[in-house]
DNA sequence: CATGAATGAGCATTCATTCAT
DNA sequence: TATGAATGAATGCTCATTCAT
């Protein structure tokens, strides 16, 4: 599973071929079939392992939160460690990937749900209370944050440039600081 | 070139086979490669030809916009043009895909670029003379945008719903209202 | 279709795989899905080949036939006809092959029925009006003989020994003639 | 050797593969290769202990009788039982399969020949005295009953029908009483 | 005595690509 | 300008077989 999230990282969806994950992970081709069903199968566990080891990390770090320019920095640091591991590459490829196959699709939809989850439950909590709250609801603000972090993956991938996403977060930075002097009507709840 | 674009955003880049591509289009395969060098050539092709139709149609739309909540309304109606003509979808299988071919990638940051500078462009005449344009620079607010424009794509494509973007666009349309009558220092450049 | 018979004779339908045919053929094994779907489907229309050549053949030398002895002179010489091209290998082979396929059972099946037909037609026009007609339905001896073909193809091949087979027809021969001269009660019909 | 009996019967030739066996016995495949060298000598090793349990059976049934209609209702009621735990259909199965194996079509040849001495045995002793004597030896008899067995087997595994091969049965229980009465010239030896 | 894990060769099939026509 | 036929390399997957445990 770990040699499938590298080579979907590093081949993206199509380049991920059995052969080419068990050049990755230095196995033969047929093991992999000894143990999942279908290339399929594997793509998906390898999903359901990095995501859950992900979600665990994210919801350490993200629970208790009430500043908002801390959260941004907690944000940069976890994303800094997708991109090292290239949880989020593998992600965004078997999105992306999940176009040519029928199967694939709702079971990575499916997959994704408590990604959203979890940000709008963050989302709730820091937009209670604000006057953001009326024009921004979480469920959307969640949406847009999980695209937004995959379009950012998909681009920043592209080019080898990560500075761009940096700079990102750096403008965040201080956005989040105008929101917490700014527009926070008291402590988000915890 | 039409061919290429529909295949991509029906079958995704892996599913993009020269044989896909001519059943999708009605002819041989053979016919690819007497009017393009590659697979690849005639993928670049179609993005060329995609890319700058839909731009001058954004362009037209886009040009002396004041009015923030317009500026929402017609990005909303040149979105949903984009998803009938499979436009995002194919430049975003095209973006993951990249990451399966040494050549791909270059090329299509090349081809991004024109929209990363109309976007640029956008942002900057709206943000001028805005107090949010301390903290976003319009550079990082462009790359961001066409990041979830591209990200929205990805979910939305894997799910076939499309009112959670469409809801976001409503949300985007109240905070634009919020922008045009509170944050606005005076009309944007035009 | 004609590497595909002469594959099925020679190896088996076990090894009469996509290479092992265009290794007989002398071409690419890509080549056969450029013309049918998929191996069964080549098998199957390698079979409606060679069984339709030698029904014709068969029909011809079997027609207006009158005496029985005659019927299995010609019998064996298009018995030794068969052998020679491998048409009741390749027979023998693809019902045995059959167990493995659901797909290949009933086309076989159906691919059948015209010999079965013949056989019955024939057995018919011999039996009328002899007093074996009475313990020997057409419909039975027909079965009888089609699998008796098949039966002695499988064994013969299995040891490579014809010369039983032909002591099987010599045999017949003179049961035939015992035939012709004692039990006919008069001409067939024709 | 029981299990691949049945996969040979149920699965035909080209579907017996190790797994397969291992499937229908339930027990790993690794396990075979602890009792036999191979595959090929797992199966002839079942053909071994399918064939001596039934050759005794039929020995036992077919010794000493002299009625050519009880030895048709006795053939009748065993092949009913070859039938039911698939003794024939695996016979017939490694017989065509051994076409595509050097080394399995002798090894079968010789555990085929004590059923051509049986039917040899018992067509002869039928035959002694009778006319038919002159027009069908013994040797040559005996190789069409087994060719008729697995060509009869080999059509009514196919199409899943046994109705016709039992029709067969029963019109040579009419052939054998007409034989008992009119051709028999006194009893067999027994 | 049995298993589960592994291997590398082979399978059916599809691929990008070429080319005579 | 287009096609249908072809190729050989790659695909996903299954195979017989081995072996440490």
């Amino acid at each position: 599973m770990r040699a499938a999230v590298r080579t979907l990282a590093a081949e993206g969806f199509a380049g991920t071929s059995a052969r080419a994950i068990a050049r990755t992970g230095g196995f033969a081709p047929g093991v992999i079939y000894y143990h999942f069903d279908d290339l399929e199968d594997l793509l998906l566990a390898a999903l359901d392992h990095t995501s859950a080891l992900r979600l665990a990390r994210y919801r350490d770090e993200l629970a208790g939160l009430a500043d908002a320019g801390e959260l941004v920095r907690r944000l940069r640091s976890l994303y800094a460690e997708d991109l090292a591991d290239g949880h989020i590459a593998a992600v965004q490829e078997l999105v992306a990937g999940a176009a040519s196959s029928r199967r694939l699709g709702p079971a990575i939809v499916e997959r994704l749900r408590p990604w959203l989850e979890l940000t709008e439950d963050v989302a709730g909590r820091f937009l209670a209370g604000s006057p953001l709250a009326a024009v921004a609801p979480a469920r959307d603000v969640a949406f847009a944050v999980v695209s937004l972090y995959l379009g950012l993956e998909a681009l920043s991938h592209l080019d080898g440039d990560r500075s761009r996403a940096e700079g990102l977060f750096a403008a965040a930075e201080l956005a989040a600081g105008l929101f917490d002097s700014l527009l926070r009507g008291g402590a988000p709840r915890t």
